[in-house]
Parts: structure tokens; C-alpha cells; sequence
DNA sequence: TTATTTCTTGCATACGAATGCAAATACTTC
DNA sequence: GAAGTATTTGCATTCGTATGCAAGAAATAA
């Protein structure tokens, strides 16, 4: 196996000059003549050479890597942002280390710390909490950490999510105004920031027009619990006639019991409200109503974040909320019966 | 900013040995003594020293980077795929960079050099070609290359894919079986191989029953391309009274279609099969019938390939195809009516 | 105890590219 | 053409770790 290792040596020889020279033709910004340029560039393409960016990593302390810890997935809000995420790097020269944090254990920590034996330039975790130890860590290796739709009371992290409190008022107004009367909440994953906002911007807007939640039960995020969850609530003696639900993913579970397993119609008996906006909401068959989690926006300012944040060590953690709209479709109704 | 820098050397002061007792520490199966080892690790964990895996590359030509190129997270078979090779992955001590290949230009040649750049220990090409000229770039630079879910007539690439052409061979008897007359196709990209055995194997098999395919489109494994087929096949004068999709994420927009857009009844209409066996498929809002691609074993084998390959140079090519059953559910009807 | 073998250890070097510095060359200007 | 400035270039070193080699320490055999 004709394992060949083209190095710049090689091209400088090949090209009649010194190696410093071939690595400043690959250099952005470097002071090279017109004529070397030439000379190095053909040696080099006649021989098929790259630079090793390992190499270079060394001694710039640049990896171009950014690494990226998921856990959900399932939850197609994710790969949405992932190849939004991936692709905007990929333009600025960067790419993705994907790391997954299994779901079950909190391994977080285990987690991130293999990712900084890559050297990484910067760390994005996404729906994901770190430890502030770790985080310690991180900060004094230089290495910057954006939470990816979630916050932590951390002020050393910078976080990018949408406005939950206000996606959570804007579905109690919204349903409120469909004159619902038994109004219900499907909750995620407690340990979630952007659990904990929603539901507090629903809560607090529904008490601001002396509404109490009629029901509650926790989805944890997860299909199958957000299913027990349904049927449960939707079992009782007066059902609620609208729900909010922590997530799109688990609306699609909660439509599919009350509507297939329970028989009921949506949005004539229930109304459904979900949130995130993933591709799906918009499919005939769910037709879902939902607040929207804006990817591309929410991509864009982790990756002005991310560059910031690299050029510059001297910036300031920031925490952007960007708002998100309701996205009225034919889960819900709209005026009172 | 505290930007500190551990390495080795500093371990090494402290434990009070030379730099390369620290290395050996780190070094599965080098010779260090009970004493030295712990007097290192000692040191190693008071200072928070992790071993640099960029410089360890840089020696040992191995990254523990595998390159993953993925375009098609849209469909939901990949996200699934994408956790299931990273996890794996990550338990064997390997990490997943991911680049995205736009699904309109076919730069894939352009994607795979910047992989290259990262010396990757290997790379995986999730549904998508590599020119021959490219395959021989990395066949001489000693990386093993993957396809995953597509063959490419090149014998120096590895590929692991589902049994498209037995797949397509069960839909087609399926359909004949639950007495259908009016059997069509709605194809995905032609350029893919998965495409085209799913075809021929369903073709194959109408054939060998003296039926001939009622109605062809193509939906380009796009949605939108889909949903026009479907609006095209479904308004003819006489329409199917079935359709194998060729993947699950076409057929659930060709059902949105052929329910919502048209009023037809599935199944009592028309039977839709679809391929794949993505979550969706199995929710009650489809229902769909399809042939499952088994992405645990097609990532395993995927994986056990890698490793192979990884530690010994020489393992020729292999081509796996993994067996899928077909999951019956109920968007086609079973018995002749 | 001494000779022999097996383990450990440190030294020095290598991996491939980037960069400060000083020497060399090219370009201006008078 | 000389003097001065601006631009290129090569040399040597550096990044953090792994590893061949030879010397030293420990364990075993005689």
C-alpha cells in the first residue's frame, strides 16, 4: 500500500525553494513573491499536497474544529440545526466534531473532556448542560462554550435560544383567545431551561387572565412519555380542551393517542399547540400549530458567537434570546365554538 | 484569560521523571513501572493534564478522526444512522467529524479534500459518490473510504447497504399478494444506487408475474418532487390502486397527497409501501408499510469494517448487503378486497 | 556472590508546518 | 548609479507527544 505522506518539504524541493516558503503560499496573509506563489503551486498540485491541518494546529493553537455535543436526535429539531450549523462552518473553514451525550447517564463531563483532547476551538452544546467545574475547565483552556438551546445560570457561557417565556405566553394568549376553558400543559424535561421558560411564560400569561392550568403532566421530551402522559390526562372525567406541549416531537405523540387511541377530533374537541416548528408540524396530517424555534436565526448568532469569540478571548459571554413566532395552523382552533 | 497550557513536560517536572515516562503512562501497553505510573497519573490529575491527540497524531499518523459526509439529514434515516455510528464510534475510543455535501452540487470531490486535510483514520460516505480519480487519492494516502447506503461500481471502496433489490422484490410481492392490479413507482434519484436496485428488484419481481408497472414517476428522494408525482400519478384517468415509494420520507408526502389533497382513502383506494422504516412510519397518522433497512446492523457492519480496515492495511473491499424484513402495517391492504 | 536476563528509564530525535529574525533581493527615488 | 526603503527568502526553532536506542535498575538463575 502505497501509502504516500506528501509534506512541504517535498514540494519545496520539487518547487526549488525552502519549505518556509511553501508554508507561506499556504498562509493567508503571507509575504511570498508572485513568481514563488506560481512555482509552489504547481509543485504542489503536480504532487497532490495539503497541508496537514493537524500540523498546523500545533503551532497556530487553531484546530478549526469546533466540537459539537447532541442528545436528541430524535427530535428533529436537531439535524435541522446540525446541517445548518455544519454547513455555515464548513464556509468559514470549520468543521464539526460530533459528540453524542447518551441520554441516559450525565456523562456531560466525560463527554466534553474527550472533546478537549481535540483541541477544539470552541464548544457548542446543544440542548445540553455542562457542570460549572467543567466549565472552569474550559474557560481556562481557552476554549469557549455556547449552550445551544438552553441556558444555565452560568455566567461564564454563552447561550442561543429562542424566547421560550414569550413562546409560552404567546400559546396561552393564542389559546385563550380560541375561548378554551380547560386549558392543559405537557411538560418536558424539568432539568431544561427551555422547559422550565415555556412553561412559566404559559403559566404566567394564562394567570394573567385569571386562568389556572387545568391539567398537567410531564413528557420528559421523550415520545413515549409524552404518550402516557396524553392518555392519562385525556382519560379523565372533563377532558381539557387544548393542550400545550413542551415540543413539537411530543405533540405528534400526544395528537396520535387522542386522536387514533382515544378517537377524539382535533381540533373540534382538543386543540393542540405545540412548539419548535420542525418540518413535520407542516405535514397535512398533523397540520400543527406551534411556536417556532427559528433555526437559521438561532445558527447564525451561535456562529457569529463562535468566530467572535476566536478572533477575540477578550468577549464577554452573551445570552440571545431570539423571538420566534406562532405558527397558526389547523391544530388548534382559533375562534370560540 | 488564564490560557493554560498542561503538557506532558509539566507533568513530568512534577512527578519528578522525564517527559517520556509521562508519554508511556498514557500509552496502553508501554513499559512503565507500578511506581512511575502512579506518581505520574498523581501529577497528571493535580495539574488536569490530558494527553494533546493532535501532537499524539502527528507521530502516530493516526487522528482517531473518522470524516463522515452526510447530505441528506432531511431524511430521517440518517439522523438515526448519524447516532448510531457516533455513539459506536465514540466507544471505541473514535470521533465523528461531519461535513455536509449540499445536495445540489456534486463538490462531494472538493468535501472529501478537506477531510483529507484532517487526516482522518478513515472515511464515510452516507449516501452520496466520490469520483474515481478522488477514490484513488485516498486509497494512496492510506484512507480506507465507506459508502454507507449506496455501491459505486469502484473496487477499491467498501460499501454497506441494505438489500435493495430483495427489498424491492418484497414490496412488489407484497403488493401482488394483497391482489392489486394497477401497481406503480415513484423513483428516488436515479443517480443513487439505492434507487435503482430498489427499482429493479421491484420491477424484477411484477415481471415474474406477468405485471407490468402501471404508473412511473420520479420524486428525486425530495419531498416537493414527491408531492408533484403523487398530484401527476393520482389525477390520470384511471389511477393505481398502489404505489411502492422508494423511500418512506417521499411516501409520507405522497400520502399527505393522496389523503388530503385528494380525498382518496388509504387503503381502501389506494395501498402505499414505502422503504425504510424511519420512526414516522410507524406512527398512527401513517401506519406505513415499508421495507426496514436495519441502520443498527448496517452501522455495525459499517463500524467492524472501519476497525478492520484501520488496523490492517490490507483487508480488500467489501460490499455488504443487509437483509430487511418488511414491516407490515396498514397503509396497504393485505387481502384482494 | 556473580553472571545473566528482563524491566524501566531518560536521551535525543522525529512528526509536518508556522514564524521571528536576519540576510538577500527587488524596487524607488534622486 | 548610488543610497535608501520595501519586499522576499531561508535558517533555525517551536508546537506536544511518541519512540528507537542504550544505559541503568531490578529480578532471576547459577
Amino acid at each position: 500500500m502505497a501509502t504516500k505522506k506528501i509534506t512541504s518539504l517535498e514540494v519545496a524541493k520539487l518547487a526549488g525553494v525552502s519549505q518556509s516558503a511553501v508554508s507561506r503560499v499556504f498562509t493567508p496573509g503571507a509575504s511570498v513573491s508572485k513568481k514563488t506563489n506560481e512555482k509552489v503551486r504547481r509543485a504542489a498540485s503536480k504532487l497532490g499536497y495539503r497541508p496537514n491541518i493537524l500540523a498546523r494546529s500545533l503551532i497556530t493553537g487553531k484546530s478549526r474544529i469546533i466540537g459539537l455535543v447532541v442528545s436528541h436526535l430524535d427530535n428533529y429539531f436537531y439535524p435541522e440545526a446540525l446541517e445548518l450549523l455544519s454547513n455555515a462552518l464548513q464556509k468559514k473553514g470549520y468543521h464539526v466534531l460530533v459528540f453524542m451525550a447518551s441520554k441516559t447517564s450525565g456523562n456531560i463531563d466525560d463527554v466534553v473532556d474527550e472533546i478537549l483532547d481535540y483541541q477544539v476551538d470552541s464548544i457548542i452544546l446543544a440542548s445540553v448542560a455542562m457542570s460549572s467545574n467543567l466549565a472552569t475547565r474550559c474557560t481556562s483552556a481557552g476554549v469557549p462554550v455556547i449552550l445551544f438551546n438552553r441556558t444555565q445560570d452560568d455566567n461564564r457561557l454563552s447561550s442561543v435560544t429562542s424566547d421560550n417565556f414569550a413562546g409560552g405566553k404567546k400559546a396561552a394568549r393564542f389559546l385563550i383567545a380560541g375561548g378554551h376553558k380547560r386549558i392543559a400543559y405537557i411538560a418536558g424535561w424539568e432539568g431544561a431551561s427551555t422547559q422550565r421558560d415555556r412553561e412559566a411564560g404559559f403559566v404566567k400569561e394564562l394567570k394573567e387572565h385569571g386562568i389556572s392550568l387545568y391539567a398537567y403532566e410531564v413528557g420528559n421530551f421523550v415520545r413515549d412519555e409524552a404518550r402516557q402522559a396524553a392518555r392519562k390526562m385525556f382519560t379523565a372525567d372533563e377532558i381539557p380542551d387544548a393542550v400545550f406541549v413542551a415540543s413539537d416531537d411530543m405533540s405528534f405523540a400526544v395528537m396520535d393517542v387522542i386522536r387514533f387511541e382515544l378517537g377524539l377530533k382535533i381540533p373540534e374537541q382538543v386543540s393542540v399547540v405545540g412548539y419548535d416548528d420542525v418540518p413535520v408540524a407542516s405535514w397535512p396530517a398533523y397540520d400543527l400549530t406551534t411556536v417556532r424555534q427559528p433555526a437559521n436565526r438561532m445558527v447564525a448568532e451561535t456562529i457569529s458567537i463562535i468566530l467572535e469569540c476566536i478572533e477575540d478571548k477578550e468577549t464577554k459571554p452573551r445570552r440571545i434570546q431570539i423571538d420566534g413566532p406562532l405558527v397558526i395552523r389547523g391544530s388548534a382552533r382559533i375562534s370560540n365554538k
